[in-house]
DNA sequence: TCCATAATTCATGAATTATTGAAATGAATG
DNA sequence: CATTCATTTCAATAATTCATGAATTATGGA
C-alpha cells in the first residue's frame, strides 16, 4: 500500500453508490453478493454499478469471482486493512496511550 | 456520523496533499503543527493549504485552534473512529471470528 | 449453432473539484 | 493606531469525475 494506492481507494470510497455497495459487501461477509443482486438492491444500472465495482476493484477494496453466468463480488479486508494502516502509520506522536483508543473503540458490532 | 459525513471524509482523504496532510498530523499526535509549518513541510503553497485544510477541517478529519497569530491543526481521532465506525458497521455477516483479524492486525506502530 | 442472460466497455456531455493570483481579514507588535 | 505577519476568501481557469445509451464480451442452455 502506497500513497497512490491509497488516494485510489478513499477516491473510490467517495461516491455514494460506490460506499453503498462496499458497506452492504462488508455486511455480507464471505457470502458476498453478484453484481446483478446489488444493482438490484441499490437500484443501480448495471452499466454504472459495473462501472463503479471496476473502480472498488481497482483500488483493492472489493475481490470477484465468477459463478456461472453471474459474477459474485466479496469486500476485501486486507485491502481494507493496509488502507486503515497506511493512514494510521505512525499514529499519536509515538505516544500508545493516546492510540490505543482510537484501535480499540472500533469495536465491530457483529 | 451519516452517509454524507462519510462521502466528505472520504473526498477530503482523496486529494494528495489533504492526504499528507492528515498522515502528518496523525505522526504528530497532540502536538500539532501550525498551518504555516505544515505549508513548510509539504511544500504548498498557503492559499492552496489553507483551502485543503477547510476541506478536511469540513470532513471532521482536523480539529484546529488559534495560537497567537497562527493557527494550529491537529488530526481529529474521534472524527476518523466515527468514519471507521460507519464504513464497517454490521460487518463480517456477523461471525466475528471473521472480523476480528480485520480490527486486531490494525496494530498501531507507536 | 442460435438465443438469452449477465456483465463489461466505450464515447460523450454535464457537473464537480483543484489551483492560482489577488485581495481581504484578524491578531499581535511597536 | 498603523504596521506586519499568518491565514483565509474570492473569482477565474484547468482538470477530473460521473451517469448514460449503445455496443461488446462471456457463459449456459435449446
Amino acid at each position: 500500500m502506497d500513497k497512490k494506492d491509497a488516494l485510489n481507494a478513499f477516491a473510490a470510497l467517495s461516491q455514494p453508490t460506490r460506499l453503498d455497495v462496499f458497506r452492504l459487501l462488508i455486511t455480507k461477509g464471505e457470502v458476498g453478493m453478484q453484481a446483478g443482486e446489488l444493482a438490484e438492491a441499490l437500484d443501480v444500472r448495471q452499466n454504472t454499478l459495473s462501472a463503479n465495482l471496476s473502480v472498488l476493484l481497482n483500488a483493492g477494496l472489493v475481490r470477484n469471482q465468477r459463478e456461472g453466468r453471474a459474477i459474485r463480488y466479496f469486500a476485501d479486508t486486507e485491502g481494507l486493512q493496509g488502507l486503515l494502516g497506511f493512514l494510521l502509520q505512525d499514529c499519536c506522536g509515538g505516544r500508545p496511550d493516546l492510540c490505543q483508543p482510537l484501535i480499540q473503540d472500533l469495536t465491530c458490532s457483529c
